[in-house]
DNA sequence: TTGAAGATATCGGATAACCAATACATTTAA
DNA sequence: TTAAATGTATTGGTTATCCGATATCTTCAA
């Protein structure tokens, strides 16, 4: 097994994909997360991780009626998504091979 | 910029499939990140890295003439980069469009 | 209006990735 | 044989990821 690939600094880049895709809420991406990684990362993991995108201006609260709080992409984060995607795809050049 | 996209966790990840393509010492690793990454990882980074890989039996030293410890992968190393990769895909799926 | 359930948030602590600086080893050239 | 150059290794310390536990907030049903 190892340590070879948990998430450590790749959180925040899946976090903001899935929320580039559709309007999720910390819950969901749990789910999201544990669907593709097979654990569900804490609460304690999660929120820090959505406080800090949105402080940074990457992600926004978005109003909804459901009872959960959804963030959407902010024009910045798109941005820096974009940035991320690139840097991303030129460390893990040789990886596209592999989907 | 953000902190979106630093290697935590990924770098040995990385250094196995490297080294699974072709026989590396520490140095040349260390290039072949600058060439992707754009920062050389400091030989405090790197060498525990090979060090613990190899203490795990994931790769080995090879004998040569050159001046340089190269290293090559393991029959278990290449296990571990067959699961950790399977692992990357899952996570990363729709990273696959972006390449 | 109150309580239960579910989502969100915070806190404390553990771990590991990472760097800078320094020390050690080996090769090659002089 | 020595010295420079280059690669390898270690040490100490910083930072950020991440979890578990606990607390707070919100919604909905009773």
């Amino acid at each position: 097994m190892g340590t070879c690939c948990d998430m450590r600094g790749f959180l925040s880049f899946i976090v903001l994909k899935l929320i580039s895709k559709k309007n999720l809420s910390g819950e969901e991406i749990r789910q999201e997360i544990k669907k593709r990684k097979g654990s569900k990362p804490s609460p304690g993991t999660i929120y820090p991780v959505l406080k800090a995108l949105s402080q940074s201006g990457f992600i926004q609260e978005v109003k909804n009626s459901g009872k959960m709080k959804k963030y959407r992409l902010t024009k910045k984060g798109q941005k820096e998504l974009k940035l991320a995607t690139k840097k991303f795809c030129e460390i893990f050049y040789d990886m596209k091979d592999e989907f």
